[in-house]
RNA sequence: GCGGAAGUGGCGGAACAGGCAGACGCUGCAGUUUGAGGGGCUGUUGCCCAUAACGGGCGUAAGGGUUCGAGUCCCUUCUUCCGCACCA
């Protein structure tokens, strides 16, 4: 009989579908593991990435299931986002129409691949039933401060026009479509993440099943430095400016000033006076180069000194005031204190516009020379020039001189962080809308629980681009304040599709509830999710917001956990020809395809043997063919042994064993240990696969090298068992077709683990290498129990190994056990 | 510049606590089965020397070190990929 993959497919997907096979709930009585797989985007179709990432899940799911533990393997989608209203405008068809058709097919197809998910936990996040509690997140996180509204500069990407969060600008470009990205003055919406960046950064720590990488890239992306705030008085006025600095300790050492252009107050120095024309000019020169070449270390620096002095609040010194391009206003206050002999980018500066550079840390030994400065010095070192500080180290200094400028009302010990609020708001209609409502009266006003959903109303027409139609649709904006009454206007602004994927993992604990957006019991059973897998991507912007929300959801009573993912693994991309799978290179390869011509267990066969799975996997088609292969190759020798099977019952033939039956046997528990040990410790699903191929080959050698009269049924039924269910998580459906020919009851992905028998590990003989000076010169077979003592002689007493001796001096023998003997020989 | 990961045959990759480098798979070659093709099966496939045969030497980015023994540990250098990047 062949191997008819699409008949067996197809088959037995019915039959999980019919049965429930995946379908999950809440056992108190049993362990549970929470296997979460990064949700879709519905672009339309799975790329191989999404395979990869899905077929991972899985195996796990599959192999928790079968170790006995109550799985939840859920599954939805992001489906909010500009794509959908992308087609919409191109295409004329409605985002809602595009989104939902483009589900329907993905689901197909996650089907199609055989995945185990619980379907009746299902979400989307642009159904209405999802977005209300999207809303009503928002609601909790306004009511208690964490949501604001204010008018800043924020990063705005004219050709998707909205804005975009600080972590969608990927080296000054938009992380959708690679347009730069500019700056626009708006009132918008966002949530106070810094307000967690201390715990944010300090629960990094509890991350332990984290890869290194990723939490690294957190700690850096929410960047806390220590320092103070400084206050700096401008001569001739009432302002004062504050600074941020690191390095308190060399204050002394300021000879000069400068603000970010765009900051507030420079418009306001340099008003009236003959600078303010240059200062306009310059601000404009900054604000049209673009981000890229603005924030780039080689960008020559330049500022202009725009006619007013600050007072250092230390020593009084009057120190002229600059504005320069090299001062960011979204770091710190926008503002720093000129420090040239102990900053680098300071000295480039001073350099440039002659002002004076004035050492005030020298180097523990060596005097510094002031006129032969040729860089910074911004090693730790011993303070000069500063007044009653002198002599004291620089970081016993930091100290002290925080604490003076406490005592003296002039400054404060103050811990900065990279880490912006949250900008949520965006200009685009395919999303969930912020349930905000403005009343003349009112002013700002949420719009009550239990009027949530805000519906996002359907009835829209995509004429032009650009512009979000929900600013048209009059019947979605005039609305009545919830508080007085009277005729108001809603939000227009939607929010950023971040805000539905930071909370989704825990309303699949509990994704039918009207009622809450999932029950405190639900999610006590569940979370946190033991397994999280997906594109290391999401390192920053997902996982940093995921973890944000969780926290919030923590303190208020809700989530039991306040660190969302136990376990992560980031798994590689998948690349052809050494790029990666994309339209424009032409190097796609699509799994319907390979699906089409080699069937769901070898796509996902060869997707986890190609690579270790937080790897780049590199596509073969060659590699395609290798798995088809071998699945013919099981699909053949458990058809042979069918009978064996069949007849063997239960008899007990492990009796008398032949030479080949033990050596069966041993490959067998051996591979059971390999498989087991590679799954559950190490994640390696392709060293785990190739194991059970050598299982497969022993079996044929079995097969045909023992005559029929001599096989061991019992050994034979033994092996084909434990074969199909070590490869069961792996290819789900040809290990159940042979486990139910092999008259083997119930499903295969419910049987237990198999367990190996450390007996049949046992071996009699064991193999011993002889090296002579660490080279390899014979091997000899030794009984497993021999003393040390005996394998010394006897390998000393190989033909071939006295000959290589001869007369020369055995200086030392060392004797390995089990493992191997090396004779060190001199002269 | 800073941080991270990596560098092993023709290719993807093994080697888990310092003990046989190249498991497993692909590719190539030779043979076999078959009417042919496909497919299957058997052998072989790191490089060099030798070859009737036994065999021998060299090999894990480069160089050095530790060790009876190093892909693995230490030092120096190089390369590639990824992330961050004027962060005060």
């Amino acid at each position: 009989m062949e191997y008819n993959f699409h008949e067996i497919e197809s088959k037995w997907q019915q039959k999980w579908e019919n049965d429930n096979a995946f379908r999950r709930v809440e056992d108190p009585n049993k362990e549970k593991y929470y296997m979460l797989e990064m949700f879709p985007y519905p672009s339309g179709k799975l790329h191989m990435g999404h395979v990869r990432n899905y077929s991972i899940g899985d195996v796990i799911t599959r192999y928790k299931t079968m170790r006995g533990y109550n799985v939840l393997h859920p599954m939805g989608w992001d489906a909010f986002g500009l794509p959908a209203e992308n087609a919409a405008i191109a295409h004329g068809i409605h985002p809602s129409t595009w989104t939902w058709d483009n589900i329907d097919n993905m689901r197909q197809q996650l089907k199609g691949l055989g995945f185990s998910y619980d379907w009746e936990r299902e979400v989307a996040t642009c159904h209405p039933s999802y977005y209300k509690w999207t809303q009503w997140m928002f609601l909790q996180l306004y009511k208690n401060g964490l949501a604001y509204k204010k008018k800043s500069y924020v990063n705005w990407c004219p050709s998707c026009s909205t804005v975009l969060a600080n972590e969608q600008v990927v080296n000054g470009q938009c992380e959708r479509c690679g347009t730069a990205v500019g700056k626009k003055d708006l009132e918008q919406w966002f949530f106070r993440i810094t307000k967690y960046a201390e715990r944010l950064l300090n629960d990094i720590e509890k991350l332990k099943g984290w890869p290194e990488k990723v939490k690294i890239m957190q700690k850096n992306w929410i960047g806390r430095s220590e320092g103070a705030m400084v206050n700096f008085k401008i001569e001739g006025t009432d302002e004062t400016i504050t600074v941020f600095t690191t390095r308190p300790d060399t204050i002394y050492g300021v000879t000069y000033m400068v603000l970010a252009p765009e900051h507030p107050m420079v418009l306001e120095l340099v008003k009236g006076t003959e600078y303010e024309s240059k200062a306009l000019e310059f601000i404009d020169k900054v604000q049209h180069m673009n981000e890229i070449t603005r924030t780039s270390e080689e960008t020559e620096k330049e500022g202009l000194f725009i006619g007013r002095h600050a007072i250092n609040p230390m020593n009084g010194e009057r120190v002229p005031l600059f504005i320069a391009n090299y001062v960011l206003l979204e770091y710190g206050t926008g503002a720093v204190m000129g420090v040239p002999a102990h900053d680098q980018r300071d000295f480039e500066f001073a350099t440039k516009y002659d002002l004076p550079i004035i050492p005030v840390i020298k180097p523990e030994r060596d005097d510094i020379d002031i006129s032969n400065l040729k860089e910074a010095f911004e090693a730790e070192g011993v303070m000069i020039n500063s007044g009653p500080f002198n002599g004291l180290s620089n970081v016993e200094g930091i100290q002290k001189i925080i604490e003076y400028m406490e005592q003296k009302d002039i400054g404060k010990r103050h811990v900065n962080y990279r880490l912006r609020d949250w900008l949520i708001s965006r200009q685009r209609y395919w999303g969930a809308p912020i349930p905000i409502v403005y009343c003349d009266n009112c002013g700002i006003v949420p719009v009550p629980e239990e009027q949530l959903p805000v519906i996002l109303p359907t009835d829209v027409a995509f004429k032009g681009k650009s512009q979000s139609v929900l600013l048209d649709n009059q019947s979605f904006i005039k609305t009545t304040c919830p508080q007085c009454g009277q005729s108001a206007r809603r939000e227009t602004d939607t929010m950023d599709t971040f805000v539905c994927s930071s909370f989704y993992f825990l309303r699949f604990t509990d994704p039918k509830n009207t009622e809450a957006p999932f029950s405190r019991e639900k999610a006590e059973y569940w979370m946190a999710v033991d397994q999280y897998v997906g594109g290391v991507e999401h390192a920053i912007l997902h996982l940093l917001y995921a973890r944000f929300f969780t926290k919030f959801l923590y303190d208020l009573g809700l989530s039991p956990v306040d660190e969302p993912f136990t376990n992560l693994l980031t798994q590689g991309m998948v690349l052809k020809d050494g790029a990666k799978m994309s339209k424009s290179k032409g190097n796609v390869v699509s799994p319907e395809e390979i699906i089409d011509k080699y069937g769901a267990d070898t796509a996902r066969l060869f997707i986890l043997f190609a690579a270790p799975p937080d790897r780049d996997l590199e596509w073969s088609d060659q590699g395609v063919e290798g798995c088809y292969r071998f699945l013919n190759r099981v699909w053949r020798i458990v058809n042979d042994f069918k009978d064996v099977c069949v007849d063997s019952g239960n008899e007990d033939g492990t009796a008398s064993l032949s030479e080949q039956d033990k050596q069966l046997r041993y490959v067998v528990h051996n591979t059971i240990k390999r498989v087991t040990v590679d799954i559950e410790e190490r994640f390696n699903f392709n060293t785990a696969i190739s194991a059970v191929m050598e299982l497969v080959n022993a079996l044929y050698q079995y097969r045909d090298k023992v005559a029929p009269a001599q096989q061991n049924r019992a050994v034979i039924k033994e092996a084909i068992s434990n074969l199909l269910l070590l490869l069961a998580p792996f290819a789900p459906h040809i290990t159940e077709e042979l486990w139910e020919l092999t008259t083997h009851e119930g499903s295969i992905h419910e049987q237990p683990w198999p367990t190996f028998d450390s007996e049949a590990l046992v071996q009699d003989q064991i193999e011993i290498v002889v090296q002579i000076n660490g080279r390899v010169r014979d091997r000899v077979m030794v009984a497993a129990d021999a003393s040390q003592q005996e394998v010394e002689g006897t390998v000393l007493s190989l033909p071939k190994i006295k000959d290589l001796i001869g007369d020369k001096n055995v200086s030392k023998v060392i004797v390995v056990p089990k493992k191997l003997v090396n004779i060190v020989v001199k002269g």
